[in-house]
DNA sequence: GGTGAAAGCATCTGGTG
DNA sequence: CACCAGATGCTTTCACC
């Protein structure tokens, strides 16, 4: 991980779908070159993966909300597997403390809402909080 | 947006470096048109960019956090400027309710921590949650 | 890590339904 | 208007230095 190789994550961060020989003469390589730091960093799992950011709103989803839930007694397990499954899910995350999870759902709308509520109560108790507008949206990693 | 298009959004979600002929490839269709169908849902914002996902693991952050701020009277305004600022924070929610704000940040150790929250403590009062895994990491959009 | 040839790809143009 | 097919110029890939 030298210098070279963090500009070429700043390329790939602010644009996925830049080219090889664009990165390269941005980082004054050669595009082969940028392709083999690229695939080494891809192997080693500094990289991991190219994905297109698609607006909920523009697809149908006019709500978004982080939804925490604090799971029941011996329920934690069977919803860490559940939860992959759940199409309104974009971000789930295990954290410390006495709720266990935070999710960030997409959702039609308040009655898109509340079936899905209903579909954790299972699981153990949520707390809903309705995103008002998402600030900064996955800013990019520098390298420490 | 057809089901043409949502087979192409398909695959630019679970690999944005894939190509137009690729893509074309698969939905059945040659290069230019696949190439026209992108650039107009690039121009309609149905495709909001395309982003690289790199660890912060590997990249020298130990620790990640979702952080809850609950910003004082006339300090939410100046946040939402500040927030954009700091290079821990990857995705930030402006949510309904006494709190806030909430933060996905990436720190290199306890220390880092300690410091990022010291520099919160003008804003708001803050709760911290400490991710133990993102059991769902940004999964894809599907048209409704 | 660069270079050069060959294959593959993106983009433009003109033509079709 | 959306698509395809063919031509052109880039890009990627692979051999080799």
């Amino acid at each position: 991980m030298d210098s070279i190789n963090s500009m070429i994550l700043k390329c790939l961060q602010e644009n996925a779908r830049m080219s090889n020989s664009e990165i390269g003469r941005r980082v004054g390589m050669s595009s082969p070159a940028v392709s083999e730091r690229i695939k080494k960093m891809e192997d080693a799992e500094v990289i991991e993966g190219y994905k297109t950011f698609v607006s909920p709103f523009k697809s149908g989803y006019q709500l978004k909300a982080l939804i925490t839930l604090r799971a029941f007694m011996g329920m934690l397990k069977p919803f860490l597997e559940k939860v992959k499954t759940y199409d309104e899910v974009v971000n789930c995350y295990r954290i410390t403390g006495n709720e266990n999870i935070v999710m960030e759902v997409v959702l039609k709308n308040q009655e898109h809402l509340e079936s899905f509520i209903d579909q954790l109560i299972t699981y153990g108790e949520t707390k809903t909080q309705i995103v008002l507008s998402h600030v900064v949206k996955h800013s990019e990693i520098k390298p420490v």
